[in-house]
DNA sequence: TACTATATTGAGAATCATTTACAATATGAT
DNA sequence: ATCATATTGTAAATGATTCTCAATATAGTA
């Protein structure tokens, strides 16, 4: 049986929770996208399989994946909030092209020793990483020429 | 003259737009405030010193903020944005507690080595960097018991 | 397997932050 | 001072997300 599964089952056991069969189409396809999505694109995809969901219940069930640690949101676009599943996907970096819109990820493993120091430093426990850098990938960059019309 | 007022009326200049007296007050206020705002807290406390503003002005004011340069979302809070003024106020990691809400900042200095070697082999040239750490504070972190009662 | 208490669902209505339309006004350049 | 154009406030519109409620599914227990 698929790891997630299990994992999610735990957590709404641990809540008090059912496992029921909309929660597991969300689920399923939440795994089977390695993109980013928002909530109706994930209800239009269900939806083209089965009738079993409604887009209330992916509303409703967005908030558990997340508590699970099985889902984090990834960014907001067109007014609406985006979501990636985790698991199996290591955390990584988003770097976001201001200019062509690009989106690129890079590991997040280097920077965890500098942000663990910190965490120690602090006395705060981590458990979740967001990070995101907006600039200019190499095709908008006006390439070692610092300048001039760099215009927006 | 305020430097950052400086750097708004370029951009404007730039974009063909005009440093009227309603977005001066906006980017005062802002950079007079040092916490996370939304627009509506924003709008409030400049409506408390002057009636020369509305919401509206608000909402269209921000994108223009955060294209300058002068503004960063911080989060997203009750189902609302949340900004900060970035001027004068380097970039930090937030660090947000999921139990108690405690946000805390540190410095993003530290990571800019690893940041910055990722960001060569990328050729990607970064503009603007939002870090922010999701977990339990020493507060709220049943300390050093790692396996019982670690309920929600 | 049947029963039961309780969590969940779908449908549609309700919310409410953010955008937009539009007529009146302010701005910066000449 | 004049002008072309950008901007504003107001109020209405939009649209993502949440909520209500009656009907149904789930998991544990007998």
């Amino acid at each position: 049986m698929e790891e997630y599964a299990d994992i999610f089952r735990k957590y709404l056991d641990k809540q008090g929770l059912k496992f029921t069969q909309p929660r597991r189409y969300i689920l399923d396809e939440v795994f089977q996208m390695h993109t980013h999505f928002n909530a109706e694109e994930l209800y239009d995809r269900i939806r083209s399989k089965t009738n079993e969901i409604s887009l209330a219940t992916v509303y409703r069930t967005i908030p558990l994946l997340l508590e699970a640690g099985l889902v984090q949101r990834a960014d907001r676009s067109e007014g609406r909030e985006r979501y990636e599943h985790i698991f199996g996907h290591p955390k990584h970096i988003h770097w976001v092209c201001r200019n062509c819109g690009a989106l690129l990820e890079t590991d997040l493993n280097t920077l965890y020793p500098a942000l663990a120091k910190q965490a120690k430093d602090l006395k705060f426990k981590p458990e979740d990483i967001e990070l995101s850098v907006k600039g200019l990938c190499w095709k908008c960059n006006p390439n070692e020429n610092e300048n001039q019309s760099d215009e927006k």
